[in-house]
DNA sequence: GCGACTGATGTCAGTCAGTGTCATCAACGT
DNA sequence: ACGTTGATGACACTGACTGACATCAGTCGC
């Protein structure tokens, strides 16, 4: 047995969602956060860059996900398909998340720089997303506005899935997300 | 004559973005910024949010211009085309200006937390589209949709327009990564 | 003219995010 | 035993940002 309770990180992750959710983000402090983990607040800012961060912690595994699906699709696929493989495996994250899923987003939505951190992330999707289509051998500058497309259009099913019923399947509605923009752009 | 030197907030700008280049987002605090334009910290922070909103001070007239060239668009127009008009008009106001435009993308790019506070603008940007295409009748989600793959190619038709040569037409590489985008979709 | 009012600024004290540095001490390997 | 490692605590410090109140040129009504 270690020295002090394991998982400080994790601990911190809840501490800090809980928080934030019971009196918003502005109101709490770091050190409120750490005092309810059971560690200093120094501790906090080594596991976690800063007062946002704490919120994003999945992100690393979610552009792995999304990298290794689109590079998993066949390799006669199109970038379109190739495309939609990644985001479908990337929605399937969050399956049977829904409710978790949508208390993170509303204590996000709440706030303007915890929205702003998140848009980060999406971007950084967006620049995995165009590395593994380049990896296919999909040319600039289609990649990355096919990369920036498809993060939009991502965010934009996701957010039609946290507002819909619990059951409904989230990589359903991101497929169908892309093919109303596909709709847009093949219809002029 | 008024009390005091006219244009505060304009100063400041000036030497913010001065600063930033000279030493560096970080390097540089807003007493610093404050004392080269001849006033005090608490004055910056009357005309600007946060240290980072001192670089983004032209963004209102960007979301007035996108709208209302998307307004303007002849009413048989489809909504690409709408859409583009916006986007070219958008870029419109960057022509001529290349070298500046260029500097402060520079400045922006150095730092993770301007980048963030930029992605913020350009979504801002994505909802002011949106709304305009919704006011010509585009229904939801294709509005947010094309709003938001609209955006996301005028940022990468904007920053290669910036690391091209200055005779470049903006908008002109614009409608190129439109059209580009839309091969994507199309070829499927 | 003159007093009330306005608006931009200065002054000052305070909170809190984030960082650098050194000390501590269980666990682990040798 | 003994040195090393790694996660944590303790503590001082910088700098972004806020709230409250004071100041005073210009303006307006009279």
């Amino acid at each position: 047995m270690g020295r002090w309770e394991p998982d400080a990180g994790g601990r911190l992750a809840r501490a800090a969602l809980e928080l934030y959710a019971e009196r918003g983000y502005e109101q709490t402090t770091v050190a409120e956060i750490a005092q309810r983990a059971g560690v200093t607040e120094r501790t906090f800012f080594r596991h976690y860059a800063d007062k946002r961060e704490v919120l994003f912690g999945a992100s690393d595994e979610m552009y792995e996900v999304l990298a290794s699906a689109v590079g998993a699709a066949p390799p006669a696929a199109t970038p379109l398909r190739a495309l939609t493989a990644g985001l479908v495996a990337l929605a399937g994250i969050f399956a049977e998340q829904h409710e978790h899923a949508r208390q993170r987003q509303a204590v996000i939505a709440a706030n303007a720089s915890l929205r702003e951190r998140e848009l980060t992330k999406l971007a950084a999707m967006a620049t995995a997303l165009a590395d593994a289509l380049r990896r296919r051998g999909v040319a600039d500058p289609a990649a990355t506005l096919a990369a920036e497309a498809g993060i939009a259009t991502f965010k934009v099913g996701f957010e039609l899935w946290l507002a819909g019923p619990e059951e409904a399947d989230v990589t359903q509605v991101v497929r169908e997300a892309l093919d109303e923009l596909g709709g847009v752009f093949a219809r002029g």
